[in-house]
Formats: structure tokens, sequence, C-alpha cells
DNA sequence: ACTACATATGACACCGGTCTCATATTTAAA
DNA sequence: TTTAAATATGAGACCGGTGTCATATGTAGT
């Protein structure tokens, strides 16, 4: 009850049960036998002292470490944070904890992070990969022995499992849909920096997720008869004056652009903000889909139509996978393929045909 | 560069670079003195080897741990991610890492995070307590010399700093501002569940913020000449069919009510929806304040007022706190009070005269 | 009563660092 | 040249648990 100042040690613990210090660590440690006489005893120590055990003691000695790292782009997007909620919410029911860390999208600091985990030897990874073409910290984490899951984003030369969202399939989905109601002139909008702010090789992009919707993107687009579709897609909306300036691009264009796809949902609520600015009309003067399901999408007149990410439960199959290999699962790494529905709603309209 | 599976230690560094444990030791602890020879030996050493210190026993043995315990009502929160940011990004720059935790608002739960992070020695805590009635669990890890900052809230009887916002003063501003508009049957909700689904003795409200607002709700409406105020705090927003309820008990009221303020942004979204599908018009038939400047009361139309908490600046101010305690700072406690501006917004208007 | 085997317990090495202290080497001062 | 002081280094204890192994006690079996 009293908080004493020192922390007290199961060798305390023993003298005042008057039982070897092993003893004492067989009945809290929860392993080993001891006579039902000892265990009374040492338990009532332990209570009356207010004993606590010292988890890192005890990693230090077994090994094994209780802790998962996990490495998001950003915690402040409800994208990551869903999903952290869900990997929380599954690795305490594994009595594991975890250790949270942003990498800001920024390769450097993912390998930083990387290196910090590894120093506090968690028991194993979950990582947003910033960059599909730098490995190395996370191959050395596997040889390290440190599992590791991919969140939203796959690297086949990684052998790791990954659990993502159907990227490719879903931006088929939406295009269909907006290709049923007369839209040809289709804007694929990202937040991908590039040096010239041009669209270069699809091998370049580091980001599986993007890479995979913006292939899926160009396939369908030329599928259904667009030319150079390259030039639909849209990067660089890192901000909000970024954004700005692309709806401006998109708005400039000619044949006219009748509909955008917003690659996430940041981006979606600057190109809907800059909309409704310039004063357009959704869905009659432009239709408007984003991905993931954002608390914003339903209060906006029109609701906007998503392509719903469950990242709440990208987080729980990440942590479940992880889990499963840090009990000994050694099965070859999976991929998790997690359907992403689009959520029809008034954002699509019929194509302005002017 | 090879990653070596089993991990190598400061004794196998200085075997391979002939010097004791303690001098490889002394040059990779960065402590101590080292003559350049046997510093570039061992760092040679250790790089051709691809040694990677190991945080754990360097926690055993100093008793400092390089972990920081978070304990938030909930993650997937913006209100929280975005403090849970501003703290993540703090420590960083103080070479802290956070082991981050949900309470779902519950005391058993936050008790049993503490206990957790306490066995994990955790440098410090940062928690958003959910009773302050309860306090044994942060007052033993207190006692035990572990740091703690409250987040958002305020217990005047644990011994620990507080970052917290305006709360009784944003009401008053709110309250004066639809007062200057005309309204007078002002409705306060929140999520806040009592037994009877009536708003019980304010000592009894366990989240500081929630009674401060309450407080001040009440306090001003009275000193604004509104009988029986209490009738108008509308307790028990808990989900959507909840507030669903809610909204329709505040829209039967007699006289009727003109004014809103939801106490956080999630109420704030379920109220607007809530509007909208009946087809209120806002500002003309309703007016609406919420709490949290979330993404969403800018999307909407009219855009909706808010009371700007600056949770990453909470986040900022708790770590930083911390982390002059864990340096020393042993004045005595103190609470940080961050402003809360009011964002004026369309969703203001002037009271129908009906 | 004596061997056989399960049960209980204590002594002690170990995990991988830090850190104290005593000793060895170098440099400066007298 | 001798002594004092500064600098380097190694041996080994320590942090607080786990876990091995040898010994002690208890219970059967014959």
């Amino acid at each position: 009850m009293s908080g004493k100042k020192s922390s007290l040690t199961v060798a305390d613990v023993a003298r005042a049960a008057k039982v070897s210090k092993a003893t004492a660590a067989r009945v809290l440690g929860g392993y080993g036998i001891a006579s039902e006489t000892a265990r009374k005893a040492v338990l009532e120590a332990a209570e009356t002292l207010g004993y606590q055990p010292n988890d890192l003691a005890r990693s230090m000695s077994t090994g094994r470490s209780g802790l998962v790292g996990v490495i998001v782009g950003d915690i402040e997007n409800a994208f990551f944070s869903q999903a952290v909620r869900g990997i929380s919410d599954t690795l305490r029911a594994a009595d594991l904890n975890l250790i949270i860390s942003n990498s800001s999208e920024r390769l450097s600091e993912e390998i930083e992070m990387v290196s910090v985990l590894l120093r506090q030897r968690v028991a194993g990874l979950i990582v947003a990969p910033t960059d599909a073409r730098h490995l190395d910290h996370l191959k050395a984490a596997l040889a390290a022995g440190t599992p590791v899951v991919t969140l939203d984003r796959h690297v086949p030369e990684l052998e790791a499992d990954a659990i993502c969202g159907d990227d490719r399939e879903s931006v088929g989905r939406v295009l269909r849909r907006l290709h049923e109601v007369g839209h040809r002139q289709i804007a694929y909008v990202t937040a991908m920096e590039t040096t010239d702010g041009k669209l270069g090789k699809l091998e370049d992009i580091g980001i599986s997720a993007v890479r995979e919707r913006i292939t899926g993107f160009l396939t369908h687009m030329r599928e259904a008869g667009v030319e150079k579709p390259a030039n639909l897609v849209f990067v660089g909306a890192t901000g909000d004056d970024e954004t700005s300036l692309v709806v401006t691009r998109i708005l400039e264009r000619s044949p006219p652009i009748t509909a955008i796809l917003a690659s996430d949902s940041l981006i979606g609520a600057r190109i809907f903000r800059e909309l409704s600015d310039r004063g357009l009309k959704l869905p009659q003067e432009m239709s408007l889909v984003s991905w993931f399901d954002a608390d914003w999408t339903r209060v906006t007149s029109p609701r906007i139509c998503v392509v719903d990410q469950p990242t709440y439960r990208f987080g729980q199959e990440a942590a479940e996978r992880l889990i499963a290999r840090l009990k000994g699962d050694a099965s070859p790494p999976q991929v998790f393929v997690i359907p992403t529905p689009l959520l029809e709603r008034g954002s699509i309209g019929a194509a302005r045909s002017d």
C-alpha cells in the first residue's frame, strides 16, 4: 500500500519470507515449483513489502521483451491512429506493449527508429515502410531474429508478412463506377513528392500502396480508352498550398476533368475545401472520391464517396500475424490483402457533358 | 553490414579489439576516457562485427530507462493522437521513446497500464487521468520516484505537473459570444455517463476538464440570468444512438433551445449530422459550437465555430515538463494552463425570436 | 528397512551492460 | 633525476531477475 522509494527485489522478498532467492523467484515469476507453504509465505511477504517486479531485468535474462515496436508515417493521421488502436488492442490481449514512433514518411527517420527499437530489443516490429527500395535496416532486423510485419504496404523482397488493402483493385472499382456515369477525364491526386513535380518511373515509387494505385489507375484508364492517363496523375499535394495549386491545374485542364480521386483523406479534405471555396457544386460540377472513411466525409453535403480502408482491422491483423510469429510460426511470409469496398455516397454524379 | 544473428556484446568487441571489456565499454558507451588508439581499435572492431548496443542491459545497470509511458483515453481520437504526436516529437529530440497505451477512459485499465509501465521501469509517465478521485496508482508511481505529468486534466491532490486548457474560461467566452447575439437557452452536451442520465453532484465528476466546463457553464448561465441551468446540461452522449436521443430531447425542449455546445469533436460531429438529417438550418435555426478544431469542422457549411484546443502543444508542453523533471527539476508541481481561443465561424447566428 | 522416485529447495552462474577502484603508463614539475 | 600529477587500462562487483544443477525431504513400493 505505502509506496516505498528504492525498488525492492526478489532477494528482499525472499529474506522476509525466509526462503531462498530462487524459491521466491519461482513463486513470483510463476515458473518452476514451490510448496504451498513457501508460496504463501512469499506472496504474503511480497504483498506487505509492496514488491513490484522489474520487467527490464526479466527481459534481460530471458531475452524476451514484451515490447513491440511500431513505426508509422504519422500517428496524427487518423489512418494510422486507427491502425495503432487496432494494434494496441490486439497486443494488449497477448500481454504485449507497444513503443510507437513516427517516420514522417522519411527513410532516414525510419532507419533511425528501427535502430532505436532494436537496441530496446523489441520482440517484433510493425512498420509502414517508407521506401521499398531501401530495406537494409529491415532485413537486418529480420536477420537479428526480430519478426517484422509491414502495414498497409507490401515489399516482396522482404521476408516479412504484409497486411495491405487491395489497392490496385480498389482503383478499378472506383473507375468502373465513374465510367458508368460517364466520366472519362478523371484525375488522381496524391501526396508523393517528386523532383520535377511530374510522375516518374513507376518502379521509383517507394511506397508500395502508392505505386499499386497509380499502376492500377494507369492500367484501367488505358483500358477505358483514355490516352496518356499519366497526365491525369497529379503528384505533390503535400500541403494546403500545394493542393490548391493542383486543384487550379485540374480545373484549367482541357478536355475538362469531371472527377477527382484523392489518395488519402487529408488530400480529400483539402480538395473538397478548395472546390467549395471556388463555388463548385458537388456532384453536379465535379465528382469526388477519397480513400479512407474519415469523419469529415460524413458531414459534408453531399457526403463524400470513399474507398473504405478498415485500418483498425489492418492493425489487428498485423498484430495477430506478429503474435503468431512470436509464438514460433515459421511458415513462409504471407500477404494479407484486406478488401477496401467503395462506399457509395452523394459525391459521385453524372459527368458534365459540356 | 552483414546481419549476424546472435547478439554480440561489448566483451566480443573487446576481444576483437584486444582491449579489456571495460575499455571497450567506455568507448562504446561514450563515458569515461580512452586513448585515441584504443578508441579507434574498438570502434573499428564494433563496425566490422556489426555491434548493436543493448539498451535493456544499459537501463538495467544504470537504472535510467529512456522510455516514457503515455496513457490516453483513446489514441484513435484526434484530440489525443495530436497530443501524442506533440509528445513524440518532443521526446524524440531528447532521445526518449514512448510506450503508448489506451485507458478507454476506464479506471481499471488505467490502473493496469500504470502497473505495466512501472514494471517496465519507464522514466516517467504522461497520463490523462480518468478519475480524479482514485489516485493511488499515480501516487504510487510518484512515490516510486517516477515523475508524472497529467495531460488535459488537473488533479490538485496529485503532486504532479499538469497541462490543461482554460476550460472554465473557454465556456465563458462561448456563452458571452452567444449571449451577445441573443441566445439564452443554450445546451451543453457531454459524453459523461451517469447512472440516471441526469447531472449529479459536480464533485462526483471524475475528469477535471469535464467538471470545470460544467461548473463554468452553470456559473455563467446563472450570471446571465438563466434559471436552473443544470437542466440544460445533457449527459450521456456516448455513441450515435445516445446522441440522437439527446438531440431529440434538445429539440423538444421549451422554451426552445437555440444553441448547442458540444464538449468534444466526436459529439460535435454527431450532433451536426443529427441536425442536418433533421433538416435544420445552421445557423438560422440552431447555432453550434464544438470543442476541438477537428478536420470535419472546416468542411461543413457553414463551418463550425470551435474552441481551439491546441493539443499538439499540450503534448509538447507535457513532454517538456517531464523532461525537465527527468533532468532533476524539483520545483513544486505546476499547472500550465494553455489558452483555448474561440474560432469564430459561420455556425453561430442570431437567436431565433419565435 | 532399504531402494526408488517425485517433490522442494538453495547455491550460484548468467544475461550485457555500467562503474568503482586499484594498477600501469605517460607527462609535467621541481 | 626524482616526485607528483594526469591519463589509460583492466579486474571484478553490480543491476534484478532466470534458470541449471546438486542436494534435501517426503512418499511409495517391495
